[in-house]
DNA sequence: CCTTCTTCTTGAACTAGTTCAATTTTTATG
DNA sequence: CATAAAAATTGAACTAGTTCAAGAAGAAGG
Protein backbone atom coordinates (compact mmCIF):
# COMPACT_ATOMS: atom_id res chain seq x y z
CA UNK A 1 0.00 0.00 0.00
CA UNK A 2 2.93 2.17 0.63
CA UNK A 3 3.48 3.13 -3.01
CA UNK A 4 0.19 4.94 -3.48
CA UNK A 5 -1.66 7.30 -1.67
CA UNK A 6 -5.04 6.73 -2.70
CA UNK A 7 -6.78 6.16 0.84
CA UNK A 8 -4.67 9.06 2.12
CA UNK A 9 -6.49 11.64 -0.91
CA UNK A 10 -9.79 10.57 0.24
CA UNK A 11 -8.71 11.30 3.48
CA UNK A 12 -7.55 14.90 2.59
CA UNK A 13 -10.85 15.23 0.58
CA UNK A 14 -13.09 13.90 3.54
CA UNK A 15 -11.84 14.78 6.62
CA UNK A 16 -9.30 17.42 6.64
CA UNK A 17 -6.66 18.95 4.55
CA UNK A 18 -3.61 18.83 6.90
CA UNK A 19 -2.32 15.79 7.53
CA UNK A 20 1.41 15.32 8.63
CA UNK A 21 3.22 12.64 7.37
CA UNK A 22 3.02 10.59 10.93
CA UNK A 23 -0.52 11.03 10.06
CA UNK A 24 -0.57 9.25 6.66
CA UNK A 25 1.92 6.40 7.98
CA UNK A 26 -0.76 5.78 11.05
CA UNK A 27 -3.78 5.56 8.49
CA UNK A 28 -1.78 3.14 6.42
CA UNK A 29 -1.27 0.76 9.56
CA UNK A 30 -5.07 0.89 10.07
CA UNK A 31 -6.19 -0.67 6.76
CA UNK A 32 -5.86 -3.96 5.82
CA UNK A 33 -5.31 -4.53 1.52
CA UNK A 34 -7.53 -7.62 0.05
CA UNK A 35 -8.09 -8.48 -3.79
CA UNK A 36 -11.27 -10.11 -5.28
CA UNK A 37 -12.55 -12.16 -8.12
CA UNK A 38 -15.01 -11.15 -10.01
CA UNK A 39 -18.37 -12.05 -8.24
CA UNK A 40 -16.44 -12.66 -5.31
CA UNK A 41 -18.41 -12.55 -2.03
CA UNK A 42 -17.25 -10.24 0.57
CA UNK A 43 -19.65 -10.43 3.13
CA UNK A 44 -22.69 -11.62 3.41
CA UNK A 45 -26.45 -11.30 5.31
CA UNK A 46 -25.90 -12.19 8.84
CA UNK A 47 -22.49 -11.60 9.36
CA UNK A 48 -21.62 -9.27 12.37
CA UNK A 49 -18.78 -6.18 12.60
CA UNK A 50 -18.60 -6.16 8.61
CA UNK A 51 -15.61 -3.99 7.65
CA UNK A 52 -16.36 -0.82 5.48
CA UNK A 53 -14.16 -1.00 2.10
CA UNK A 54 -12.05 1.62 0.33
CA UNK A 55 -12.06 0.69 -3.60
CA UNK A 56 -8.77 1.40 -4.72
CA UNK A 57 -9.31 -0.53 -8.26
CA UNK A 58 -12.68 -2.11 -9.05
CA UNK A 59 -16.24 -2.27 -8.40
CA UNK A 60 -18.57 -3.67 -5.72
CA UNK A 61 -22.38 -3.79 -5.00
CA UNK A 62 -24.34 -3.86 -1.46
CA UNK A 63 -27.33 -6.21 -2.14
CA UNK A 64 -30.05 -7.65 -0.42
CA UNK A 65 -31.62 -10.83 -1.16
CA UNK A 66 -35.67 -11.04 -0.42
CA UNK A 67 -37.38 -14.12 0.35
CA UNK A 68 -38.10 -14.76 -2.96
CA UNK A 69 -34.78 -14.88 -3.71
CA UNK A 70 -34.81 -12.04 -5.79
CA UNK A 71 -31.41 -9.79 -5.48
CA UNK A 72 -31.87 -6.08 -4.66
CA UNK A 73 -29.14 -3.89 -5.37
CA UNK A 74 -28.31 -0.69 -2.93
CA UNK A 75 -25.51 0.97 -3.81
CA UNK A 76 -22.65 0.59 -6.32
CA UNK A 77 -18.83 1.88 -5.68
CA UNK A 78 -16.15 2.27 -7.54
CA UNK A 79 -12.69 4.10 -7.67
CA UNK A 80 -12.14 6.02 -4.19
CA UNK A 81 -15.52 5.21 -2.86
CA UNK A 82 -16.14 3.88 0.02
CA UNK A 83 -18.92 0.68 0.75
CA UNK A 84 -19.90 -0.98 3.55
CA UNK A 85 -23.15 -1.64 5.80
CA UNK A 86 -23.99 1.19 8.22
CA UNK A 87 -25.28 -0.57 10.81
CA UNK A 88 -22.11 -2.80 11.21
CA UNK A 89 -20.85 -3.68 14.44
CA UNK A 90 -24.64 -5.46 14.34
CA UNK A 91 -25.12 -8.08 11.93
CA UNK A 92 -25.91 -6.89 8.05
CA UNK A 93 -28.77 -7.71 6.19
CA UNK A 94 -26.31 -7.08 2.99
CA UNK A 95 -24.30 -8.69 0.85
CA UNK A 96 -21.37 -6.97 -0.62
CA UNK A 97 -20.23 -8.88 -4.20
CA UNK A 98 -17.22 -7.92 -6.02
CA UNK A 99 -18.85 -6.74 -9.69
CA UNK A 100 -15.31 -6.48 -11.29
CA UNK A 101 -12.05 -7.82 -10.15
CA UNK A 102 -11.30 -5.30 -7.32
CA UNK A 103 -8.76 -4.27 -4.87
CA UNK A 104 -10.07 -2.44 -2.02
CA UNK A 105 -8.76 -1.77 1.69
CA UNK A 106 -10.76 -3.04 5.01
CA UNK A 107 -10.93 -1.04 7.95
CA UNK A 108 -13.77 -1.90 11.38
CA UNK A 109 -16.28 0.61 11.70
CA UNK A 110 -14.09 0.42 15.43
CA UNK A 111 -11.05 1.04 13.83
CA UNK A 112 -12.57 4.12 11.51
CA UNK A 113 -14.06 5.65 14.05
CA UNK A 114 -10.99 5.15 16.37
CA UNK A 115 -8.53 6.72 13.63
CA UNK A 116 -10.91 9.64 13.18
CA UNK A 117 -10.39 10.34 16.99
CA UNK A 118 -6.56 9.93 16.75
CA UNK A 119 -6.46 11.96 14.06
CA UNK A 120 -8.06 14.50 16.21
CA UNK A 121 -10.99 15.49 13.65
CA UNK A 122 -13.11 16.24 15.87
CA UNK A 123 -14.67 19.49 14.47
CA UNK A 124 -17.52 16.42 13.23
CA UNK A 125 -18.18 18.52 10.48
CA UNK A 126 -17.22 16.18 7.72
CA UNK A 127 -17.77 12.29 8.82
CA UNK A 128 -21.58 14.18 9.50
CA UNK A 129 -21.59 15.86 6.06
CA UNK A 130 -20.73 12.90 3.78
CA UNK A 131 -23.63 11.08 5.62
CA UNK A 132 -25.89 13.42 5.31
CA UNK A 133 -24.88 13.71 1.40
CA UNK A 134 -25.80 9.56 1.48
CA UNK A 135 -29.12 9.97 3.19
CA UNK A 136 -30.08 13.05 0.99
CA UNK A 137 -29.09 11.30 -2.06
CA UNK A 138 -31.23 8.00 -1.02
CA UNK A 139 -34.35 9.97 -0.02
CA UNK A 140 -34.01 11.60 -3.37
CA UNK A 141 -33.70 8.07 -4.77
CA UNK A 142 -36.72 7.13 -2.80
CA UNK A 143 -38.85 9.70 -4.44
CA UNK A 144 -37.53 9.20 -7.80
CA UNK A 145 -38.55 5.49 -7.70
CA UNK A 146 -42.05 6.28 -6.44
CA UNK A 147 -43.05 9.55 -8.69
CA UNK A 148 -40.94 8.61 -11.86
CA UNK A 149 -41.69 5.82 -14.71
CA UNK A 150 -38.93 3.32 -14.96
CA UNK A 151 -37.72 5.00 -18.03
CA UNK A 152 -37.49 8.12 -16.55
CA UNK A 153 -35.57 6.29 -13.88
CA UNK A 154 -32.91 5.08 -16.34
CA UNK A 155 -32.70 7.86 -18.47
CA UNK A 156 -31.90 9.93 -15.16
CA UNK A 157 -29.02 7.12 -13.89
CA UNK A 158 -27.36 6.97 -17.62
CA UNK A 159 -27.09 10.73 -17.48
CA UNK A 160 -25.89 10.52 -13.86
CA UNK A 161 -23.60 7.68 -13.79
CA UNK A 162 -22.55 7.19 -17.54
CA UNK A 163 -19.55 5.04 -16.41
CA UNK A 164 -22.00 2.76 -14.16
CA UNK A 165 -23.57 1.81 -17.23
CA UNK A 166 -20.71 0.82 -19.31
CA UNK A 167 -19.42 -1.36 -16.09
CA UNK A 168 -22.32 -2.82 -14.77
CA UNK A 169 -24.41 -5.37 -16.09
CA UNK A 170 -28.00 -4.41 -17.24
CA UNK A 171 -29.64 -6.52 -15.00
CA UNK A 172 -27.59 -5.07 -11.70
CA UNK A 173 -29.03 -1.44 -13.32
CA UNK A 174 -32.49 -3.18 -12.97
CA UNK A 175 -32.54 -4.06 -9.75
CA UNK A 176 -31.15 -1.09 -8.83
CA UNK A 177 -33.82 0.75 -10.53
CA UNK A 178 -36.31 -1.48 -8.97
CA UNK A 179 -37.19 -3.22 -12.14
CA UNK A 180 -37.04 -6.49 -13.62
CA UNK A 181 -33.76 -7.23 -16.66
CA UNK A 182 -36.58 -7.92 -19.31
CA UNK A 183 -38.40 -4.97 -18.49
CA UNK A 184 -35.15 -2.40 -18.56
CA UNK A 185 -33.72 -4.66 -22.02
CA UNK A 186 -37.72 -3.55 -23.46
CA UNK A 187 -37.30 0.28 -21.84
CA UNK A 188 -34.05 0.63 -23.65
CA UNK A 189 -34.83 -0.84 -27.12
CA UNK A 190 -37.55 1.70 -26.71
CA UNK A 191 -35.41 4.51 -26.06
CA UNK A 192 -33.15 3.72 -29.07
CA UNK A 193 -35.89 4.17 -31.45
CA UNK A 194 -36.00 7.86 -30.68
CA UNK B 1 -41.19 27.25 27.14
CA UNK B 2 -39.53 27.33 31.03
CA UNK B 3 -41.91 25.20 32.54
CA UNK B 4 -41.77 22.08 30.23
CA UNK B 5 -38.57 20.34 29.79
CA UNK B 6 -39.13 17.71 26.23
CA UNK B 7 -36.84 19.83 24.64
CA UNK B 8 -33.96 19.10 27.42
CA UNK B 9 -35.24 15.55 28.04
CA UNK B 10 -34.45 15.36 24.06
CA UNK B 11 -31.00 16.01 24.09
CA UNK B 12 -30.08 14.23 27.11
CA UNK B 13 -31.46 11.35 25.55
CA UNK B 14 -29.98 11.54 22.13
CA UNK B 15 -26.55 13.66 23.07
CA UNK B 16 -25.26 13.55 26.29
CA UNK B 17 -26.80 12.84 30.05
CA UNK B 18 -24.81 15.43 32.41
CA UNK B 19 -26.59 18.63 30.94
CA UNK B 20 -26.09 21.88 34.20
CA UNK B 21 -28.69 24.18 34.88
CA UNK B 22 -26.26 26.36 32.86
CA UNK B 23 -26.60 24.12 30.04
CA UNK B 24 -30.59 23.66 30.02
CA UNK B 25 -30.75 27.69 30.09
CA UNK B 26 -28.57 27.64 27.45
CA UNK B 27 -30.54 25.56 25.04
CA UNK B 28 -33.52 27.43 26.26
CA UNK B 29 -32.31 30.33 24.66
CA UNK B 30 -31.70 28.53 21.37
CA UNK B 31 -35.27 27.40 20.51
CA UNK B 32 -38.11 29.60 19.07
CA UNK B 33 -41.56 28.40 19.69
CA UNK B 34 -44.34 28.39 17.16
CA UNK B 35 -47.90 26.86 17.04
CA UNK B 36 -49.43 25.87 13.72
CA UNK B 37 -52.67 25.08 12.76
CA UNK B 38 -54.23 22.10 10.98
CA UNK B 39 -52.88 21.60 7.39
CA UNK B 40 -50.95 24.72 8.12
CA UNK B 41 -47.62 25.22 5.72
CA UNK B 42 -44.51 25.70 7.70
CA UNK B 43 -41.62 26.00 4.62
CA UNK B 44 -41.83 24.90 1.41
CA UNK B 45 -39.88 23.50 -1.63
CA UNK B 46 -37.58 26.72 -3.05
CA UNK B 47 -36.94 28.17 0.76
CA UNK B 48 -33.78 28.10 1.73
CA UNK B 49 -32.29 27.85 5.32
CA UNK B 50 -35.05 26.24 6.56
CA UNK B 51 -35.13 25.18 10.28
CA UNK B 52 -35.62 22.21 12.28
CA UNK B 53 -38.74 21.73 14.34
CA UNK B 54 -39.00 19.61 17.62
CA UNK B 55 -42.65 18.96 18.11
CA UNK B 56 -43.98 19.50 21.30
CA UNK B 57 -47.45 18.29 20.47
CA UNK B 58 -49.20 17.37 17.38
CA UNK B 59 -48.06 16.02 13.75
CA UNK B 60 -46.18 17.00 10.76
CA UNK B 61 -45.05 15.82 7.40
CA UNK B 62 -42.56 16.63 4.70
CA UNK B 63 -43.42 15.59 1.69
CA UNK B 64 -42.48 16.55 -1.85
CA UNK B 65 -44.42 17.46 -4.85
CA UNK B 66 -43.74 15.97 -8.23
CA UNK B 67 -44.01 17.34 -11.48
CA UNK B 68 -47.42 16.47 -12.33
CA UNK B 69 -48.89 17.72 -8.37
CA UNK B 70 -48.60 14.42 -7.15
CA UNK B 71 -47.51 14.69 -3.43
CA UNK B 72 -45.33 12.02 -1.81
CA UNK B 73 -44.83 12.38 2.18
CA UNK B 74 -41.32 11.53 3.11
CA UNK B 75 -41.74 11.56 7.11
CA UNK B 76 -43.83 11.96 9.76
CA UNK B 77 -42.96 12.98 12.97
CA UNK B 78 -44.84 13.85 16.25
CA UNK B 79 -44.88 14.29 20.12
CA UNK B 80 -40.57 14.23 20.57
CA UNK B 81 -39.61 13.97 17.36
CA UNK B 82 -37.25 16.45 15.17
CA UNK B 83 -38.39 16.89 11.81
CA UNK B 84 -36.41 19.28 9.15
CA UNK B 85 -34.63 18.73 5.59
CA UNK B 86 -31.47 18.09 6.20
CA UNK B 87 -30.30 19.92 2.71
CA UNK B 88 -30.85 23.08 4.81
CA UNK B 89 -29.32 25.88 4.42
CA UNK B 90 -29.29 25.00 0.61
CA UNK B 91 -32.93 25.50 -0.85
CA UNK B 92 -34.86 22.40 0.22
CA UNK B 93 -37.30 20.46 -2.55
CA UNK B 94 -39.56 19.40 0.48
CA UNK B 95 -42.73 20.67 2.20
CA UNK B 96 -43.64 20.85 5.83
CA UNK B 97 -46.98 20.71 6.62
CA UNK B 98 -48.60 20.33 10.45
CA UNK B 99 -51.20 17.32 9.87
CA UNK B 100 -52.81 18.14 13.68
CA UNK B 101 -52.16 21.27 15.26
CA UNK B 102 -48.80 20.99 16.88
CA UNK B 103 -46.65 23.39 19.01
CA UNK B 104 -43.06 22.80 18.01
CA UNK B 105 -39.89 24.58 18.46
CA UNK B 106 -37.51 25.88 15.91
CA UNK B 107 -33.98 26.03 15.29
CA UNK B 108 -31.79 26.83 12.10
CA UNK B 109 -28.88 24.11 11.68
CA UNK B 110 -25.92 26.84 11.79
CA UNK B 111 -27.70 26.93 15.72
CA UNK B 112 -28.17 23.74 16.35
CA UNK B 113 -24.42 23.37 15.51
CA UNK B 114 -23.45 25.93 17.34
CA UNK B 115 -25.07 24.48 20.23
CA UNK B 116 -23.54 21.31 20.11
CA UNK B 117 -20.61 22.31 20.08
CA UNK B 118 -20.86 24.77 22.57
CA UNK B 119 -22.15 21.90 24.94
CA UNK B 120 -18.91 20.39 23.96
CA UNK B 121 -21.12 17.03 22.61
CA UNK B 122 -17.85 16.92 20.33
CA UNK B 123 -17.49 13.05 20.95
CA UNK B 124 -19.76 13.17 17.46
CA UNK B 125 -20.91 9.43 19.11
CA UNK B 126 -23.91 10.77 18.76
CA UNK B 127 -25.81 13.35 16.70
CA UNK B 128 -24.01 11.28 14.31
CA UNK B 129 -25.94 7.77 15.02
CA UNK B 130 -29.20 9.61 14.94
CA UNK B 131 -28.05 10.09 11.44
CA UNK B 132 -26.94 6.72 11.18
CA UNK B 133 -30.55 5.14 12.41
CA UNK B 134 -32.45 7.36 9.97
CA UNK B 135 -30.17 6.76 6.88
CA UNK B 136 -30.96 2.80 7.77
CA UNK B 137 -34.07 3.00 8.24
CA UNK B 138 -34.85 5.25 5.14
CA UNK B 139 -32.87 2.30 3.50
CA UNK B 140 -34.69 -0.50 4.79
CA UNK B 141 -37.83 1.57 3.18
CA UNK B 142 -36.93 1.53 0.27
CA UNK B 143 -35.97 -2.17 -0.47
CA UNK B 144 -39.39 -2.97 1.41
CA UNK B 145 -41.36 -0.43 -1.03
CA UNK B 146 -39.26 -2.40 -3.96
CA UNK B 147 -39.48 -6.13 -2.33
CA UNK B 148 -42.72 -6.20 -0.82
CA UNK B 149 -46.71 -5.79 -2.35
CA UNK B 150 -48.55 -2.27 -1.06
CA UNK B 151 -50.34 -4.55 0.67
CA UNK B 152 -47.40 -6.21 2.58
CA UNK B 153 -45.95 -2.80 3.29
CA UNK B 154 -49.20 -1.27 4.59
CA UNK B 155 -49.41 -4.15 7.30
CA UNK B 156 -45.88 -3.55 8.08
CA UNK B 157 -46.73 0.35 8.30
CA UNK B 158 -49.63 -0.53 11.10
CA UNK B 159 -47.81 -2.61 13.06
CA UNK B 160 -44.51 -0.42 13.54
CA UNK B 161 -46.96 3.00 13.93
CA UNK B 162 -49.97 1.93 15.55
CA UNK B 163 -50.59 5.50 16.49
CA UNK B 164 -50.07 7.06 13.27
CA UNK B 165 -52.79 4.64 11.76
CA UNK B 166 -55.01 6.45 14.22
CA UNK B 167 -53.89 10.01 13.49
CA UNK B 168 -53.47 10.45 9.90
CA UNK B 169 -55.84 10.36 7.24
CA UNK B 170 -55.63 7.29 4.73
CA UNK B 171 -54.59 8.82 1.97
CA UNK B 172 -51.61 10.28 4.28
CA UNK B 173 -50.71 7.12 4.83
CA UNK B 174 -51.02 5.82 1.11
CA UNK B 175 -48.81 8.44 -0.05
CA UNK B 176 -46.05 7.56 2.19
CA UNK B 177 -46.14 4.05 0.76
CA UNK B 178 -46.00 4.89 -2.67
CA UNK B 179 -49.57 3.85 -3.62
CA UNK B 180 -52.58 5.51 -4.51
CA UNK B 181 -55.19 6.15 -2.03
CA UNK B 182 -58.27 4.41 -3.87
CA UNK B 183 -55.49 1.26 -4.05
CA UNK B 184 -55.12 1.46 -0.18
CA UNK B 185 -58.55 1.43 0.38
CA UNK B 186 -58.97 -1.80 -1.30
CA UNK B 187 -56.61 -3.07 0.45
CA UNK B 188 -58.23 -2.39 3.83
CA UNK B 189 -61.06 -3.66 2.25
CA UNK B 190 -59.54 -6.67 1.18
CA UNK B 191 -57.96 -7.61 4.73
CA UNK B 192 -60.65 -6.50 6.63
CA UNK B 193 -62.43 -9.75 5.16
CA UNK B 194 -59.84 -12.01 6.43
C1' DC C 1 -78.75 19.93 14.25
C1' DC C 2 -78.08 21.28 9.59
C1' DT C 3 -74.84 22.21 6.13
C1' DT C 4 -70.51 22.06 4.24
C1' DC C 5 -66.16 20.12 3.68
C1' DT C 6 -63.15 16.35 4.00
C1' DT C 7 -62.24 11.63 3.74
C1' DC C 8 -63.25 7.02 2.22
C1' DT C 9 -65.28 3.61 -0.92
C1' DT C 10 -66.46 1.22 -5.11
C1' DG C 11 -66.43 -0.04 -9.93
C1' DA C 12 -64.90 0.11 -14.67
C1' DA C 13 -61.39 0.78 -17.94
C1' DC C 14 -56.71 1.07 -18.39
C1' DT C 15 -51.33 0.75 -18.16
C1' DA C 16 -46.82 -0.08 -16.35
C1' DG C 17 -44.39 -3.63 -15.20
C1' DT C 18 -43.86 -8.99 -14.22
C1' DT C 19 -43.13 -13.76 -15.25
C1' DC C 20 -41.94 -17.46 -18.02
C1' DA C 21 -39.85 -19.50 -21.79
C1' DA C 22 -37.27 -19.59 -25.83
C1' DT C 23 -33.64 -17.47 -28.73
C1' DT C 24 -29.84 -14.50 -29.85
C1' DT C 25 -25.83 -11.93 -28.75
C1' DT C 26 -21.79 -11.07 -26.18
C1' DT C 27 -18.02 -12.25 -23.32
C1' DA C 28 -14.74 -15.25 -21.18
C1' DT C 29 -11.60 -19.08 -21.28
C1' DG C 30 -9.12 -23.56 -22.09
C1' DC D 1 -10.44 -19.67 -32.14
C1' DA D 2 -13.88 -22.81 -30.55
C1' DT D 3 -16.79 -23.75 -27.09
C1' DA D 4 -19.10 -22.77 -23.08
C1' DA D 5 -21.08 -19.58 -20.03
C1' DA D 6 -23.14 -15.19 -19.08
C1' DA D 7 -26.00 -11.50 -20.51
C1' DA D 8 -29.54 -9.44 -23.34
C1' DT D 9 -33.73 -9.71 -26.22
C1' DT D 10 -38.41 -10.72 -27.53
C1' DG D 11 -43.21 -12.14 -27.24
C1' DA D 12 -47.29 -13.74 -24.93
C1' DA D 13 -50.08 -14.00 -20.98
C1' DC D 14 -50.78 -12.01 -16.79
C1' DT D 15 -51.29 -8.88 -12.43
C1' DA D 16 -50.60 -5.12 -9.31
C1' DG D 17 -51.65 -0.81 -9.18
C1' DT D 18 -53.65 3.75 -11.53
C1' DT D 19 -57.06 6.97 -13.01
C1' DC D 20 -61.44 8.84 -13.29
C1' DA D 21 -65.91 9.48 -11.73
C1' DA D 22 -69.57 9.23 -8.67
C1' DG D 23 -71.52 8.43 -4.37
C1' DA D 24 -71.43 7.40 0.76
C1' DA D 25 -69.83 8.18 5.24
C1' DG D 26 -67.65 11.01 8.80
C1' DA D 27 -66.16 15.13 11.03
C1' DA D 28 -66.40 19.93 12.07
C1' DG D 29 -68.29 24.53 12.50
C1' DG D 30 -71.75 28.08 12.92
Amino acid sequence: MENDNNVIRFFRRNFTSQLSKEDEKRIFTYFKRHKFEKKQLVFMSGDINTDHFFIENGLMRLFLIDKTGKEFNLLFANENQIIGDLITPEPTDFNLEAVEKTTAYSISERNFQELIQSLSLTHQSNPQNSLRRSYIKIQKRLVSILANTAEENYLEFRKTYPELIQRLPQYHIASYLGVSAEFLSKIIARTVKK
